[in-house]
DNA sequence: GATCGGCGCCAC
DNA sequence: AAACGTGGCGCCGATC
């Protein structure tokens, strides 16, 4: 099987999950974005009494000139950049000079809140059909071999914030179902550690440890940080951007990249072969031979030659992970459809908790390296056993590929089994 | 009214 | 001058 046939073998599966859709909650959605409404109005009027007059919040160009003309903030000296049109207003920037006036923690406030009412709570209940039910496309064509989600995309619904992550309440199993929502552990990791060979990796993950947690643990920080941490070293991030990312001196951020590779030390060298490979032969492959031609390599400008770098070696490890979940999701059709096949062959009354069909089960959304399915509550154990089986062994690594479970009523109430 | 680049931000 | 990677989408301001 090669990346070719695992996208052919994939279309149809997409377009069931397409048809299928996932229930929504759409009179939750509709309460929480009139409360969220409220408070948005609060903050723009105390906002505009902040600065003196009334202006369009959600313009960058009319806040710079709020910011760094009228109030005097000097962007320069708090290391903001320069855009392309004006100063950046970004939340990175912002935070900078959070303490130099009291508006702008909530002009903070205020973008987040609008953020999730302009393309969350407002957009999606539009979306249902008459069943309640919403339907992403999936699309199939990114540079990695990742999939996209889109109109809506469902692959970006807000986690990280305790208000943002309870928009995933609305996302909902049927009466009678729940939700079953599956996520590899760690696994880009998991693939560095098998292209790489590292034995430390390799180790640490046979040992069933957690790397994010570790990383998290050593900053300080929280484990989605970590992520950023550790994604960020094995992909390229300079000390400068790092040290952005941590708010620390560019100097200890460098002391963490040298520290991370003198950790893994076969990955510095992973990474470095894989650069040279990619030079002589002007494309990367991933584990099925999907390949990414990279013509920045050949670049007279270094900043697109760095570039080039950094996708030489994301581009294999991300799209091997995307191959992984694609057989996964081969892999449980094929099981919960010859399960059924074989039931109505030899025509059994299908009411034991050991049969599964495909209205016991609905693969429903695919978020990366995650799987979402509505189960009928009295098959949840079994759709579990195979889920996990499926997805941890249907590719074999020189690591073991680890899944972890949960189970609930909505997508933001998912309880580990 | 549609389209586009820029900015900004959500997720993995 | 840049400064982990992969996406989609909302809003603004310019343009047609
Ligand atoms: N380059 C890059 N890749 C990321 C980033 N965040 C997530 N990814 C990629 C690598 C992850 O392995 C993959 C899946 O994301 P997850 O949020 O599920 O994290 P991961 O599986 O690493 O850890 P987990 O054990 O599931 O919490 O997506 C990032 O900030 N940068
Ligand atoms: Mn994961
Ligand atoms: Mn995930």
């Amino acid at each position: 099987m090669n990346s070719y046939q695992i996208d052919e073998k994939l279309k149809p599966i997409l377009n069931q999950m397409h048809q299928t859709g996932v229930k929504l909650n759409v009179d939750f959605l509709n309460n929480f974005s009139q409360k969220i409404g409220l408070k948005i109005l609060k903050l723009e009027s105390e906002i505009y009494n902040a600065v003196g007059h009334k202006f369009n919040l959600n313009s960058p160009s009319q806040l710079a000139k709020v910011l760094y003309e009228e109030l005097k903030i000097k962007p320069g000296q708090s290391g903001i950049k320069r855009k392309k049109t004006h100063h950046s207003t970004s939340a990175e920037s912002l935070g900078k000079i959070e303490k130099l006036h009291p508006s702008i923690k909530q002009i903070l406030k205020y973008r987040e809140l609008a953020k999730l009412k302009n393309t969350y709570l407002d957009p999606l209940p539009k979306l249902v059909d008459q069943n309640s039910r919403l339907h992403t496309t999936y699309m199939v064509d990114t540079s990695t071999g990742r999939l996209s989600s889109k109109n809506p995309n469902l692959q970006n619904i807000p986690i990280r914030t305790d208000i943002g992550k309870e928009i995933r309440k609305a996302f909902v199993a049927e009466n009678g179902y729940k939700l079953l929502a599956a996520d590899y552990s760690q696994i880009e990791l998991r693939i560095a550690a098998h292209f790489s060979g590292d034995k430390t990796m390799i180790d640490a993950f046979k040992e069933g440890k957690d790397i994010h947690r570790t990383t998290a643990e050593e900053l300080g920080v929280d484990r989605r940080t970590a992520k950023t941490v550790n994604f960020g070293i094995l992909y390229g991030v300079s000390s400068y951007g790092l040290s952005e990312s941590l708010r620390i001196p560019p100097e200890d951020a460098q002391a963490l990249i040298d520290k991370y590779f003198l950790t893994f030390p076969k990955l510095a060298k992973y990474i470095q072969e894989t650069i040279q490979k990619a030079q002589s032969n002007g494309y990367v492959e991933t584990l099925y031979g999907r390949r990414r031609y990279i013509p920045e390599l050949q670049s007279p400008i270094e900043r697109l030659r760095k570039f080039g770098e950094r996708v030489a070696i994301n581009t294999p490890i991300q799209g091997t992970a995307a191959e992984i979940i694609k057989l996964a999701m081969i892999e449980i059709s094929r099981k919960v459809f010859s399960i059924e096949k074989l039931v109505s062959s030899i025509d059994i009354q299908n009411t034991s908790h050991k049969i599964l069909d495909t209205d016991s089960v609905k693969l429903i959304l695919q978020i990366h390296d995650e799987l979402v399915f509505e189960v009928k509550e009295e098959k949840i154990k079994e759709v579990a056993e195979i889920v996990r089986d499926s997805m941890e062994n249907v590719v074999k690594l020189s690591v073991p590929i680890i899944v972890d479970l949960r189970v609930g009523k909505n997508w933001r109430e998912i309880e580990s089994i």
